[in-house]
RNA sequence: GGAGAGAUGGCAGAGUGGUCGAAUGCGGUGGUCUUGAAAACCAUUGUACAGCAAUGUACCGGGGGUUCGAAUCCCUCUCUCUCCGCCA
């Protein structure tokens, strides 16, 4: 969510960038603001009757303990019509709030000058390419297959006691699994992020947190007897460890393992097949508070670090800057990693990195004192490093060889085994 | 699941109708002292909104009510803790 006031600030700056994101908010920005107006007035009123309740109560006290009950009964009378007058400004005030709040809900972050004009995914740019092509033996089969074919995960059991969308680890596929969590969290505590491990269950105030609620609601698994929701990503609980938190030092470095669970309704074919979309998938999640001075910086390291993971894995991949019509409603700046998996012959997305700058913060109320003493919105920034299904694809799609999948090197250590027979 | 207790500032903890945005202690910050540090002492130390400012208003878990006046009384919701039960 925006802040009012810079809205008021950057009122002309903000539409046109808006646009790279292909809305105009020129409308929702005049309303909100419009409606702002109004309740400063309000308040305005509100205040002044409530200052003059207060003194004549104050007033009336005196007059009671003083034995003047007939000039404090006078004084009453007034009290109560002041009383009367103010409920009504301060309820009129309590409406115009939630109708800006409702108002700037709507309104998307705003991008980033760089973010590249566009309509959709087509229209991202890729940064780099990393990595070459893998050239396969003949016969080279998708990941659902060789899952099958090498005992890794069976789909078929997920189905029966879950459903789909739920795969069972087994064998040296679970332990191909575990090894990858185990490795990106070791890459991420190196590169100095603590380690979390939070619940995977959150409260509805932290569904709010970050977003998810109200509208996005659809996209959780809700527990409704104890109106507690299955977290979409690691994301959730751990940026609301920091609502209503005023950050001492910069910056803060979370990372965490959790199953992510999605109910990501609709979709069918081939790009869903195996693991390419999953209602339960795990995800290692990075997670920074920046000063706003520093988050692309941050940001740029950020990127560096899913790279240097990406390149240890020896898979190809591309950084693709997410153009306007691709980034999500409140980031401001993305790059997406998608790695080649050489069986489908496709792209993958594996990690999304985005600063969202003082968007999630102000909805979380996470702040920092400036040097005046001032309290202002912290910057947040996430990332994936990494989603583990499609690393896990493209990892046995891309070493298949005629003795059996290679695991590469950085991971063997982890895994215990270099081959799968 | 049963019974009980509780929720106050960064933390601990007082406050049961006006003198309370709130005692006191700890912590934080600034200063005095010191070669430096510690100790001691002095000062300062919540958030939001409105206002150029002075200042005003709101906030003592959330919501509602009683009252001229509520941290304090009433209703309601949520959460936490303790004991019992169940259980990895």
């Amino acid at each position: 969510m925006l802040h009012i006031n810079k809205i008021r600030e950057n009122k002309e700056n903000y539409i046109e960038l808006l646009k790279i994101k292909n809305i105009d908010a020129s409308d929702l920005i005049a309303n909100a603001i419009a409606k702002d107006d109004e309740r400063k007035a309000t308040q305005q009123q509100a205040d002044e009757l409530l200052a003059k309740g207060n003194q004549l109560a104050k007033q009336i006290g005196e007059l009671y303990k003083t034995g003047k009950a007939v000039e404090a009964n006078v004084l009453k009378e007034e009290s109560s019509a002041i009383k009367e007058n103010s409920k009504a400004l301060q309820t009129k005030q309590v409406e115009l709030e939630k109708e800006i709040q409702d108002i700037l809900v709507q309104i998307p972050n705003i991008p980033h000058p760089s973010v590249p004009a566009g309509k959709s995914d087509a229209d991202n740019v890729t940064l780099k390419q990393v990595g070459d092509i893998p050239v396969l033996m003949d016969g080279a089969k998708p990941h659902w297959e060789l899952t099958t074919d090498y005992n890794l995960i069976d789909f078929e059991l997920g189905n029966k006691i879950t459903g789909a969308g739920f795969p069972v680890y087994t064998n040296k596929g679970a332990k191909l699994q575990r090894a990858l969590i185990a490795y990106f969290l070791d890459k991420n505590t190196d590169a100095g992020y603590t380690e979390y491990l939070p619940p995977h269950l959150v409260n509805e105030a932290s569904g709010f947190g970050t977003g998810q609620l109200p509208d996005k609601e659809g996209q959780m698994y809700h527990a409704t007897e104890d109106n507690l929701y299955l977290i979409p990503t690691a994301e959730v609980p751990v940026t609301n460890f920091f609502r209503d938190v005023i950050v001492k030092e910069f910056p803060i470095k979370c990372t965490a393992y959790t199953p992510c669970f999605r109910r990501e309704a609709g979709s069918y074919g081939k790009e869903v097949r195996g693991l390419n979309r999953l209602h339960q998938f795990d995800k290692v999640e990075i997670v920074q508070i920046q000063h706003p001075e520093k988050s692309y910086e941050t940001l740029d390291v950020m990127v560096q670090h899913v790279s240097s993971i990406l390149d240890e894995l020896e898979l190809p991949y591309k950084i693709l800057q997410l153009c306007g019509g691709d980034l999500s409603f409140t980031s401001a700046l993305t790059f997406d990693f998608e790695v080649y998996s050489a069986g489908q012959e496709r792209w993958l997305e594996v990690s999304s990195v985005s600063n969202f700058e003082g968007y999630q913060a102000n909805r979380l109320k996470l702040r920092y004192k400036d040097e005046n003493g001032k309290t202002q919105l912290c910057h947040t920034l996430n990332g994936s490093a990494l989603a583990l299904p499609r690393i896990y694809a493209a990892l046995i799609e891309n070493n298949q060889t005629a003795e059996g999948i290679k695991i590469p090197k950085a991971l063997q250590p982890y895994t215990g085994f270099d081959i799968i027979k």
